[in-house]
DNA sequence: AGTGTTTATCGTCAGGCAGACGACTATGAT
DNA sequence: ATCATAGTCGTCTGCCTGACGATAAACACT
């Protein structure tokens, strides 16, 4: 039998993008301003529609690098060519999220180091890095005092989703690397899992962790002062995926 | 602006369910025989359209009822009264996926204590609890030696991915006790970590760890012998759904 | 009634790991 | 020279886990 269309009702699928990343000691994502109703000119998090011919991971990938000239990585593949890490988030379908019509997003969390300038089809000042403090403070006050409109449709509850997933990731994977460039020192790394975390650790049980953990981080030879003081070992990181026993995050 | 129906391409949205539970000591899936094509005669998880008004999670929770009868949990509310946990797991848009048309279907997890005998449409026949490693086994054969043919679509993918979340969300939540009946035993218990995770635990050290979590059991002052020997303290799950530190796994 | 089997439950001990924190090292700034 | 800043190595203590001995309370036999 031949399937009949009207037997099922028809929906717009979209993904949306939290895009993370640690800027001045904090952990930030990427939103743009929507240009065209509803919600014009609210921020937003980046996204689109997935293409008749096109499959989730590359609906993504694609959005990710119209937003950021980001390459994703293959998931599969360890952290080490240059680009972001991606990963399916959740999928969003109230019926009423989006006033216009039924449309269901397929949100994912992609994980950036600090390098890239925001460019929203090459409009800078529609698209910016924003401390996710701040996006979910709904209703209330930026750092600059102004008044801060919540995000545009549910995606204060995709970016607060995406926001967890990455504090309990970092837990027990090696995913923090992905917010590091290609080479970086333990400082770096534990500044990394400060931001995301929003807490203090302390730098000499952090260091004996990390390099007591087999597969995690790779040595390169090299050292480097840019954080100033004694100069610093460079790793990368390793093919562990999985780090075990976990980093624990501090309780409250 | 109104919205321009020719701006994006039109999807069908699906929820699949990896219905999971634990019977005789092995990890069951639920699987339908598919009455129609594509796929005609072979297994596959329940699932259906989403309808225009409905949510994901109460097309999923529809769905689970009407193969199994069971009421689906509030997610927010702590595992006490009976009924299913039912749990977004992931979406799956590829292209090809269906050959029919372009479907994208938003998997549902659920878990089940063993009470409940299948059924699918009043026809049991086409419904039955199998174990995962059969349904898995693809192209191989199952435990009374006939061929089994690979489950249809890509709903073994799916089911694989269900089980891999369930056999790590029981390892830091109190997961496990929702495959269990209002009130178990510990030794119960554990053998719902054994079964879900195929290993043995140590009866005296699993008795220690879940019996010493705060929150996780709440003994309601009845016993029983139903597994025969010495009588078991009775307990209800409590009020807790993170376990820290978490029960671990063995290794290999 | 006694014996064996089964399951539950309590205890003990050693090793591993994490948190707290002291000490030392190697840079740049004043 | 002195100080400030980061990084790195050690030590100690307490907690948790895995391994495993021992006891308890039921049932099925003989």
């Amino acid at each position: 039998m031949p399937y009949d269309p009207s037997a099922f009702p028809p929906f717009a699928v979209t993904v949306d993008l939290v895009v993370l990343t640690v800027r001045r000691h904090a952990l930030c994502a990427l939103a743009v301003r929507r240009g065209e109703p509803p919600f014009q000119g609210r921020w937003a998090l980046p996204g689109g529609f997935v293409r008749a011919d096109e499959d989730l991971a590359q609906a993504a990938a694609r959005e990710l690098a119209e937003e950021t000239g980001l390459q994703a990585h293959d998931p599969a593949a360890p952290v080490q060519d240059h680009g972001a890490h991606l990963e399916q988030l959740a999928t969003y379908g109230d019926p009423k999220r989006d006033p216009r019509m039924r449309v269901v997003s397929v949100a994912h969390l992609a994980l950036a180091p600090d390098l890239p300038a925001p460019r929203a089809g090459g409009d800078a000042s529609n698209a910016r890095w924003a401390p996710v403090e701040e996006l979910l403070a709904q209703g209330g006050y930026g750092r600059d005092g102004e008044p801060v409109a919540p995000l545009a449709f549910d995606h204060a509850q995709i970016l607060a989703d995406g926001v967890e997933r990455a504090r309990s990731k970092i837990e027990y994977s090696s995913l923090a690397t992905a917010f590091c460039p290609p080479e970086f020192t333990v400082g770096e790394l534990r500044r990394v899992y400060e931001a995301v975390w929003n807490v203090a650790l302390d730098p000499r049980n952090f260091h004996r962790k990390v390099t007591g953990t087999p597969g995690f981080l790779v040595p390169t030879g090299g050292t480097t002062t840019r954080q100033g003081g004694r100069p610093a070992q460079l790793f990368r990181a390793g093919g562990a995926t999985l780090l075990n026993p976990p980093m624990l995050r501090p309780e409250v």
